[in-house]
This record gives C-alpha cells, sequence and structure tokens, in this order.
DNA sequence: TAGTGGTCTAGACCACATT
DNA sequence: ATGTGGTCTAGACCACTAA
C-alpha cells in the first residue's frame, strides 16, 4: 500500500490549482467524487481537501461543496516561518550574508532566560547581517544550546545553518513562538546595519523547539523599519 | 449520538494542561487507552489530539506518545487574530472605544483596489480611536461592502461590529489575511493618537473573507510603535 | 517483541443547502 | 428528495521507539 496517499492527492491539486488547471472560483468535484477518482476513502480524501483548505487553496463550504480559491492572492502564507534561511530565500535575488561575530560564548543572564539554560551550558553565539540589493537591513542573532547543536562552524554559518542541523546533525524541529515588537536601535544595529537614521527597528524573535518539545535555539531578527513586511494567513475557527 | 465528540475531548484536555491537572513534561495516556476511557474509536481521539497539537498543548511523537506543553509558555497564540473586537479584548481592561468619523462613502482608487470593488459599490467607513490605560494608542479604520453589510449603525460601532454582524447580520466570516508593515504616522495619525512624537506607526492590514470567499472588508489598524506587540505561534511541516 | 502514533478503509448517520 | 460536507466507527496494517 503507499503510504502517504492524502498527501499526494493534496500535491496533484494544490499544483493544479496553481498552473490554473483547476480555476479558481470554480467547484472542486465532491469528496465521493474525489474517492471514487482516486480510488480511496472519502476521509483520506477528506485529509487532503483539509490540508488544501488550511493552506488556503480551496473554501469547504457545508452542504454546497468546495471551491477553489485564487492561488496568487494568498499563495504563500509566509506565516509560520520558522528560519532565516527560509526569510532569505523568499527574498532571496541579491541577498549576501556576512558573519560577524561566531563562537562557544558563556549566558549572560538574559540568554539564560531566553534559552531557560543555567550558566554552564555553553551556547553557540552568530551574529550575522544581512546585505540584499546593496543596503545591509537585517542583523540576525542566533543562539543555540550546545547540549543540543555538537558542532559548528564559520562556513556553516555564512551557507545555511538550518540545512546543516536538519541534514547533517539530524535534528528535528516541530515548532516555533514567534514574538513581533518595535524596539530603539541599539549601538550595535547603527554600526551594523544601513539604518538611514531611523531610530527603531523592528525586532522579530524566535523561540525554536525540537520534537521532544525542548527549546535549544533562540533568534533575533532585526530589521530595518522600512524594509519589514510580515504576512499572515489565518483560518478562522479552531 | 453526540455531535462534536472530538471537541469536547479537546475542551476537557485542554482545561485539564491549563489547570495543571495534566502536568507540564509528562506523557499523556496512548491513543488506544483514550479511546478506552472516552468509549469512542481511536480515530475521533487523534482528532482530539491533533487539535491540541495545534494548539501548542501537546507534542506528539511518533512510536513515543504525546506529551504535555507547559500551557504558560505557548497559552494563547494571538496569531489569526481576525477581528478588532478581539484585539481589544485581548488587551480589554481599561479599553475605551472613541468613534471618530461614520458614514456611507464612495470609494477612492485606494480603497477600491483594497477591496476589489468597484466607484459605484458604496461602502461602510468606520474610523475609531482605541484608549488603553489613558493613552490613545490604536487607530482602526474600518471599511465594509455596504453590498454584504446592509445597514450598520453608530452605536454598533461604538460597541462591537463583529459581534453585530455575526449575531445580527448572520454573516460568516471564514478567513483574513493580515499583513503588517512600518509607515510614516499621518498627519491623521498625530492628530487622533498620543503619538509621543513617534514619526512612524505599525500598521496591521487585514483583508477579512466570508464563507463563499468573497472580500467583505479592509481594516487598517495603527498602533503606536511602543505599544505594539504580535505573538505567532507556528508549528513545523504544512 | 510489544507499544506507540500514522495511515487507511468501507461503511454509517447527521446537518445543511438546493431543487 | 437529493447531494454536499461533518462526524463517527471498528477494525487493519505500517513505521518508529524502546526494552
Amino acid at each position: 500500500m503507499r503510504k502517504n496517499k492524502f498527501k499526494e492527492i493534496y500535491q496533484e491539486l494544490s499544483t493544479q490549482i496553481q498552473e490554473g488547471i483547476l480555476q479558481a472560483n470554480t467547484q472542486l468535484p465532491s469528496e465521493h467524487e474525489l474517492a471514487d477518482r482516486y480510488e480511496t476513502s472519502r476521509e483520506t480524501v477528506r485529509k487532503a481537501l483539509n490540508l488544501l483548505s488550511q493552506n488556503g487553496f480551496i473554501q469547504k463550504i457545508r452542504g454546497k461543496g468546495s471551491i477553489v480559491l485564487e492561488a496568487n492572492k494568498f499563495s504563500f502564507p509566509v506565516s509560520g516561518l520558522v528560519s532565516f534561511q527560509e526569510l532569505s530565500e523568499s527574498m532571496s535575488k541579491e541577498s549576501v550574508t556576512t558573519v560577524h561575530d561566531f563562537g562557544l560564548i558563556e549566558p549572560d543572564g538574559f540568554l539564560q532566560q531566553q534559552l531557560q539554560a543555567d550558566s554552564k551550558d555553553l551556547i553557540w553565539k552568530v551574529l550575522r547581517s544581512r546585505q540584499i540589493d546593496g543596503e545591509t537591513i537585517i542583523l540576525d542573532k542566533d543562539y543555540f544550546l550546545k547540549k543540543y547543536v555538537h558542532s559548528l562552524s564559520k562556513e556553516v554559518a555564512e551557507k545555511s545553518i538550518y540545512a546543516y542541523l536538519e541534514k547533517e546533525l539530524g535534528l528535528k524541529i516541530s515548532f516555533a513562538k514567534k514574538e513581533i515588537v518595535v524596539v530603539d536601535a541599539t549601538e550595535e544595529d547603527k554600526r551594523l546595519l544601513d539604518l538611514k537614521g531611523f531610530q527603531h527597528i523592528v525586532a522579530v524573535k524566535n523561540y525554536v523547539y525540537l520534537e521532544d518539545a525542548s527549546l535549544f535555539q533562540y533568534t533575533e531578527s532585526r530589521h530595518r523599519l522600512d524594509k519589514f513586511r510580515f504576512v499572515d494567513f489565518a483560518r478562522r475557527g479552531r
């Protein structure tokens, strides 16, 4: 038996919606119909449709059916963004990463609190700036608990830390809590970023958790005000 | 047969987690065990557990079981916030709403674009400020398409527009797209808000859709920089 | 090997919308 | 009355974890 039949159905339908084969504002075949067509059970079809709905591709209406939404209008909910690899990818084009600081440190009080660590938990600190279209507008401060990330190098930091953590170390990231606030620009911000006189920056704080619910990373991504943009796509009803 | 058995199970378990009856970092009973205990099928238990997982109460681990997360640490993902009724509720306490402008208007170019309307679609405009702890720090600009909201009054605007739309008019809100950016404060912002000299404001733009996927509201919520905070809780894997 | 969660099935009944 | 999506059942097999 094939394993993720509902994901295959999801993939096929979402692709067809994005390519316009399934047109926006038209009706999707009924769940019974799709179950026949894919030679599967209705519950499996429903799993696929629920995924499509959660990701903004369709809208299910009880008693009526499911309609296809305009793919480009919602397209990819940037929400749920976990890594800054993803972030830089989403604005890729002319992105240049510079590593300003890299090493193992003992956490100060602030970091101990953020990472729920004690003073003898060593921590990898990575300080990187992101230059986009010739302007340095993002400062990323990453902190990883060494007990989960045994080794790390500056070379990795220059590329993608997340690819390394997931592919090389096999760490499984399961969820993240994000907080967005506006704070005063620090001397460090002014030194490392092209702030153009802005006195505040947008700080995106990320707390990243592994599969077993242990916190292993705290990251602060500091953005120049005028270049910051956050998009979220929310469905009603939990 | 009872209707939403999985929601009842979800309610009961989430309450027990929040009250500490189910302690953080302990194992939840297995799905088979819970199915027996609630005299239901395992798939129904799984629906409840998936809800708990999506809302940050538990963490499911294949082959091992489900563990209870620290409720207060993630508690309520403010993410997915749709209405500003909810927003004001979430910071309720000393919130005072003032209606500055209320009426039917013809949309200018900007609004036509935002609401995908044409010049003959009449629009309700509601301009309200929110005073919290003695300071006026939020300016809400709401625009509703009259073809969906046939009647509206200043009295309603002073209370909760959403309660009116949902309970009185029976409109079903299904999803919203949110965008957060920082922009220059306008003269209007400076006139109506206690800006304390801040030159920028955080603009939260909401596009709200009905069940049939038609856009019916555009809202801009303009927050004083230092009082703005947005929290998001994201799970890995779509 | 035993226990766990992940997937799938082939039905059933219900609530809602349309005709 | 018919068709739709929403919920539920009582099984089954699989993949993963741990002893």
